[in-house]
DNA sequence: TCAAAAGTGTTTAACGTACACCCATGT
DNA sequence: ACATGGGTGTACGTTAAACACTTTTGA
């Protein structure tokens, strides 16, 4: 643990925001507007602050550069890196968080008026540091997360329909599920969709039955990719 | 991202050193020697140090705390906590890793000459700082990794029996489990298991097969604790 | 030949997938 | 009436849990 100071280290927070805008998986970038990097694109972050802990160290980078109220937005720390070489002006160990949320407006320009904007990430390149990593590693654990957790709600404005919920899985994964069977499975996990009592009409068919989300974090026997990433090489595993 | 150093934090590396010994689970902790929380167990660790990445740090402080190579051990960060007020002497932010390893020779005092020795589990208390939370979130994230990953043989000192490695489950579970299925299972799982060919012979019975850890990190579909905790409340979930 | 643990086989129930079908709305 | 998407019912194949049974050793 530690005794005194000896070095030092500065420390940020850097966030990875994700929305699904359309039906593109998207992350916000902002421009850098000094050196390093001048002028590639970049994950937003700063300094944590005296007195202030990492979680709201994030929360208020979320509000600076979105302009959004980060209470509504799922929050969550991802990993920390740290590497010596990954800063060129010295050593930065910096604390990501992923943040997801629903189609959230155009941001503004941040407290820094560095360029802000959201792009798919299926055309992300020439992120500035390690941040490329970084987003890989997020957008992975984002996929894993939708098998076990109930963060895909996170990413639907409430209240919302068993279709638009499913849209997030098939934005996310990248994959086609059958309608019927997703609707018994998320609307039999407990505690997963409450229902409003409410519909909505859309363009053309019957109108869907509204839904909030509901307290339950964890989703368990997880919601499978079937064809999945992980999926391809193994064989059955369970236990009892 | 980090624009220049505005704040001096110290970063240190908290280690959470898990093994099997007997029948139980047991963390490594060390007494400290100065105040604060002078006399009080905790878990080892110490400073990040100029040049060194965060995982070499992880593996350089376990090897001096336990005196072992740690290129032996599975070692993967788990979380980063930075709360203002963890720390009495000042703003320290700390990278927990997660270890485990088959039984580990009783420690070595450290290079600082601290008292190492291991604890079950079940008998930790009173910590110094806020190394009983992290202890806590470090058990739940061994016992989810059992379900969804290969580090299960982590705790199997090789060459090994599938009897081994049950009784790991068994112990960090807490439960008990069925003998012919679990072996299925795990065999059955691609490069989880690799057969050297040999066999043990035990007290009694007849004599078992000798396995390797294989390749595989993944385990998928997961090996979920049928009764288990975050089993009591969910419905049945899956895709496809 | 008995006890004990390893390992295999088999039955059965649960579950997910696929898909047929009905419902409710706009045009 | 029909197109469209919401939502329910159901048959079938797969899988895992339970447990009977066989194998291989030491005593």
């Amino acid at each position: 643990m530690g005794r005194t100071v000896q070095e030092a280290i500065a420390v940020t927070v850097d966030l990875v925001i994700l929305t699904i805008r359309g039906d593109e998986l998207q992350v916000l970038l902002i421009e850098r507007g000094k050196e390093p990097f001048l002028g590639l694109p970049a994950l937003p972050g700063g300094h944590v602050q005296p007195g202030e802990t990492l979680d709201e160290a994030a929360r208020r980078e979320l509000a600076e550069e979105t302009g959004l109220d980060g209470g509504t937005l799922h929050l969550e720390q991802l990993r920390t890196y740290g590497d010596p070489e990954r800063d060129p002006r010295g050593r930065v160990v910096t604390v990501v968080y992923l943040a997801l949320g629903p189609d959230l407006p155009v941001p503004q320009a941040g407290t820094d008026a560095r360029a802000a904007r959201w792009v798919p990430v299926q055309r992300v390149d020439g992120l500035a540091f390690d941040h490329e990593v970084i987003l890989q590693e997020a957008l992975e654990r984002a996929r894993s997360q939708l098998e076990y957790t109930t963060v895909a709600a996170a990413f639907c404005p409430e209240p919302f329909t068993v279709a638009d919920l499913r849209h997030v899985y098939e934005v996310v994964w990248g994959v086609v599920l059958d309608p019927s069977n997703f609707r018994r499975k998320v609307t039999r996990a407990e505690k997963f969709l409450e229902a409003t009592g409410e519909r909505r009409m859309a363009e053309a068919g019957r109108p869907a039955a509204l839904y909030r989300r509901g307290p339950a974090r964890l989703l368990s026997p997880p919601l499978l990719r079937a064809g999945g990433v992980a999926r391809a090489q193994f064989s059955t595993l369970s236990l009892r």
